[in-house]
DNA sequence: GGTATTATATGAGCGTGCTCATATTAGGAT
DNA sequence: ATCCTAATATGAGCACGCTCATATAATACC
């Protein structure tokens, strides 16, 4: 069975389209793989053999989201912007583009390894969030107060904690347009900005010891 | 077989003890109920009889430590530290008592509700968690610097949101007594405060739409 | 002591995500 | 056309968390 290459594209676009179909509908804990690979008309193991798992599966489709975010954000024509209405736009532009899948992407994109240890790696390990994460790094590198210093890892794993938490407090936004959610992000963001301009310190107390 | 109090009691702690040592040996994932049950002379059923599911009984374990924390800060004297220094120490208490829980405490808290959408009610399903919330709700309503008004849904949010981005780096801090957690936990604490003095804005660009 | 009652313990079994030996078939060689 | 081969599809089966009908045994009553 040497399936041309278009037969395999068909299958991971059913694949996909059923993902989708099945992963809005339940959510992503309810959507079984079972049923996704039924939905897309194929066995149960078929599905593997196109995705290592139920997560990258789901991956995949927030990483597409996630490019043509980034698309969105690269065809605009910027210009004098702080680098908190760039990190607003971008991220704002995220959001928009992630919310058909409002319903699972945070549920994923949580359990996701950010920035923390490995220095300079950035370790999502889906392609589109580590890009994601590297436009992030050069818009605080050129934009930043710092001027033309790279964030530290700390820094990095900083934003990355803020995002999540703004995709979390977003995946339950009852507020008509989502508006709470962009409050939410404006305040976040200003905050990370005005945190950059101030040195890492360590809270000293009298009676308190150094390390843990 | 109507049992006494006590036997229940054993029975639970030692359920409680194997879980520990499971937990600690293989993470969250990695050490199965089963396993769990058999450490503990028990079916794997009677677990279940204990605690309702193995995320239940591993927040009981760390529910614990916070609540040790907890009282470990209340023993203290306070008087004229800022909010920064007190939310600084108490969160600094619940690393050192999650301490023995390393390996797996992030797993578990990570996957809890934060206190997102809910007016009011702190929605952590751990009652030692939720206890953690109230109190840092009252250290801001009266320390913080809009004196005796209680924080917003979304400062509150953001508060566990900054928790729970310390804890996730804690968890792999490779630094000598996980110094830079420290660092990181200043940097968030500080910013947080900062926070608190600015009014809830939302970025307006030419360009970008109002919502999403 | 013997029996009834009933809280608790038990483990077979279910639905997951995922694997892997096997079956199937497309496409080249003849 | 026919066979051969290797890429792909398949679904029985595994280990997991968890459930539930049933077995077991501790106490109350006589």
């Amino acid at each position: 069975m040497r399936v041309t290459e278009q037969t395999k594209l068909r299958t991971r676009e059913r694949i996909l389209d059923a993902a989708r179909k099945l992963l809005d509908d339940k959510g992503f804990e309810r959507a079984t793989t079972r049923d996704i690979a039924i939905e897309a008309g194929i066995a149960t193991g078929t599905l593997f053999n196109y995705f290592p798992s139920k997560e990258a599966l789901a991956l995949t489709i927030l990483g597409e989201a996630v490019e043509q975010a980034e698309s969105e954000f690269q065809a605009r024509r910027w210009g004098g912007e702080s680098l908190a209405e760039l990190l607003f736009a971008l991220t704002a532009s995220v959001l928009r583009c992630l919310g058909p899948y409002r319903r699972f992407a945070c549920q994923v994109i949580e359990t996701q390894p950010g920035p923390s240890s490995m220095p300079t790696a950035l370790q999502a390990s889906d392609e589109a969030l580590r890009n994601y994460l590297e436009h992030v790094t050069e818009l605080i590198t050129h934009h930043g107060p710092t001027g033309g210093q790279p964030p530290t890892v700390i820094t990095l794993h900083l934003y990355w904690t803020l995002l999540l938490g703004v995709l979390s407090y977003w995946a339950q936004d009852r507020s008509p347009h989502q508006e709470d959610t962009l409050v939410l992000l404006d305040q976040s963001l200003r905050m990370f900005v005005h945190s950059l301009s101030e040195p890492h310190h360590r809270t000293e107390l009298s009676d308190e010891p150094d390390h843990l």
